[in-house]
DNA sequence: AGTAAACTACACTGACGAGTTTACTTACTA
DNA sequence: TAGTAAGTAAACTCGTCAGTGTAGTTTACT
């Protein structure tokens, strides 16, 4: 690898982790010039501006966090496993350093510009890629009974945020790992108390 | 009302409208004195440092917040008409101008400072306040069936929170009234669908 | 070896913000 | 109405940070 990429790698590597540390606000470009073992100079010969390198980095942690492996419907086996298996799956990502990295980054900056929000909102990440259509599949085999799928499927979502995913953003107190597969039975035995489809055919 | 008063009150209001709009970080004491009719000394007379004065209009918020409408648990009535007037006020909380303002600045801050997390987190606020107590009592008259209180309060709460408050804090895009009335519905079905019990003695 | 591109250190500009100082004026109170 | 408590404007210190300019060095390719 040529130095001048070498250079780039490291100087992203560097933003990154120091904006994830302490926000991108509080970086500045000799600290991060600094961390990459780069003349500032070279900082911003690769980055016209703070806010290039700022987009550069949200566009490298989307990409990395955007491989979420499709879980698709199978008749065959237990809905409950299914959506267990979704379920972990989901929390290993919103646990996962990548994401946490990204998201902090990101609300930041959603707090000051609501614009932002509204530009990255409608983006779909995680299981919510392929839930939806989940949900439908079991619902077409006569397993779940939905009448609002996308709505069940946030409740679904939304409960695993709200106990996974936010205490971690926020600093509040992190369920144990015991709590926290007690947690992903609890979500799946509401939204199954909910939508499981009881006249199902045997 | 003396001159003095009133000057820190325009202070507080100032500053508060201000660390609404574009956060404490972001808005400088000049500002401040400016947008309150003040000098800038006299901004300082009344708050030693701006940290003063954030944690006053943090307290200044909390305070307002506070004065909460305990609902109690009333074996005559229909429990499910209990729990929705139970969420209507907690949506009406979670959409208050005092609350999101409040939000917007606390949140803000807890993703610069963890420790503004833990010193604020354990504060139950809302319907938290007594809804353990609620379900506790629901519980005793066999109205519903609960093992984990503490849980399933969180698990009604954090529904609110994801459909109502989280999208007006960051910006995403907001139900609307009919909506929301369906969102609390909906919320309340899978509540009670999960732990209604249904060997109640009749 | 020679050249161009990329790197480096470092000093610099210009802006901004927290908090202070000064010299002066206005408002309350005895 | 005299004195003091509080307010005012404006200039100032000191630190930080984004971004630039320069002169010299290293890397890579021919």
């Amino acid at each position: 690898m040529k130095l001048s990429d070498k250079k780039r790698q490291d100087i992203l590597a560097a933003a990154e982790q120091l904006f994830y540390k302490q926000g991108a606000e509080y970086t500045s470009m000799d600290q991060i010039a600094k961390q990459a073992n780069a003349s500032k100079r070279t900082v911003y010969n690769h980055f016209e501006t703070k806010e290039v390198l700022f987009q550069a980095i949200l566009l490298n942690m989307f990409e990395r966090v955007e491989a979420v492996n499709t879980i698709s419907f199978s008749a065959d086996m237990d809905l409950k496993q299914q959506l267990t298996a979704i379920a972990k799956q989901e929390s290993d990502l919103l646990k996962s350093d990548n994401f946490l990295r990204m998201a902090r980054v990101v609300f930041m900056q959603m707090l000051k510009q609501p614009e932002l929000a509204k530009q990255l909102g409608n983006n779909k990440i995680g299981c919510m890629r392929f839930l939806e259509s989940f949900l439908q599949e079991a619902v077409n085999n006569d397993s779940l009974k939905i009448d609002n799928i996308e709505f069940a499927a946030k409740q679904f979502v939304y409960q695993l945020k709200s106990f996974i995913f936010y205490p971690r953003l926020y600093g509040f107190e992190i369920p144990t790992p015991a709590q926290e597969t007690q947690i992903i039975e609890e979500i799946i035995a509401m939204f199954l108390a909910r939508y499981e489809n009881r006249s199902a055919k045997v």
